[in-house]
DNA sequence: ACTAAATAGGATAAATTTATCCGAATAAAT
DNA sequence: ATTTATTCGGATAAATTTATCCTATTTAGT
């Protein structure tokens, strides 16, 4: 479904989140040991994550990533998603034509629609407060 | 969503039923042309799902590849999608986590599981006949 | 038997994704 | 100023996926 990069990027980005609700900024070093990612290939996609605004970096010692407080309810998973494997996938084709829509519709559109905007609806309007706020609670967990 | 293979898998073998239904036996050439494959690669998924009894394959003159008419409606999609990709998108955790359920939960799974319920549904409910005859009809199409 | 047309399957190549390494840049603390 | 801890970014490597090529095998027709 997501490539690996971008589960990464949702763990990590959860993660940032989590500490960033309790005021806490949190090293590439610790993101990577507590989501269970290879630290550099984490690196590479935070890089991007900074880039597109979705968390802050912050160089040099103390740094870190983190998110502003303000930004957590702002932040939806499909801005990650989007920063890392675009949107294909849930607004691409099923079976990948290019054009396929209303009047010329591929074997699975009708049905795959269906899919497709559940996804859509699942990760436009979930925000990363309230999946930190599950993870802080221990009502949701990032790794095993 | 689904791997290049996948979806050719997917195109070739609707392609394959829409001219079983009309008793007609095609050929890797012709499966590639109509679906816009490269010939070579499609011939490898089409040598996987004729192992997985998914379609009939037919070596010599006038071979090619067929499904028996009264298979028709027996496979359905996810028959396609085992085969190739496995069931991991369909039964796996959105985030890639080894156990994630409903006591130990990924933070999207309760949304997650409604998309990928709505996703195993489509797959295991949809067979080859109705989408091979909506591609005769003039219904849908398989490339483009 | 021979030929021609087709799939099977092994070897290999190209492209993409995943992953690692290392020096540069940055910033705080001493 | 120097040291130290950190991210940035370029180069590269490893793994996987996608794609091609070529020979073997099978089968129908002659």
């Amino acid at each position: 479904m997501f490539s690996k990069a971008c589960e990464y990027g949702i763990k990590a980005t959860i993660y940032i989140a989590s500490n960033s609700h309790e005021g806490k900024r949190v090293s590439l070093k610790g993101i990577s040991k507590h989501i269970d990612s290879p630290e550099a290939f984490t690196a590479k996609i935070l890089q991007i994550l900074a880039r597109e605004n979705v968390v802050n970096s912050i160089r040099g010692i103390n740094g870190g990533f983190e998110i502003e407080e303000s930004q957590l309810e702002k932040i939806q998973l499909a801005d990650i998603v989007k920063a890392i494997d675009g949107d294909a996938i849930y607004k691409g084709c099923g079976i990948g034509l290019k054009e396929c829509n209303e009047i010329h519709p591929c074997p699975i559109h009708n049905d795959f629609k269906i899919v497709r905007n559940e996804l859509r609806n699942l990760l436009e309007t979930t925000n990363l407060k309230s999946l930190a706020m599950d993870v802080n609670s221990g009502a949701s967990f990032l790794k095993v």
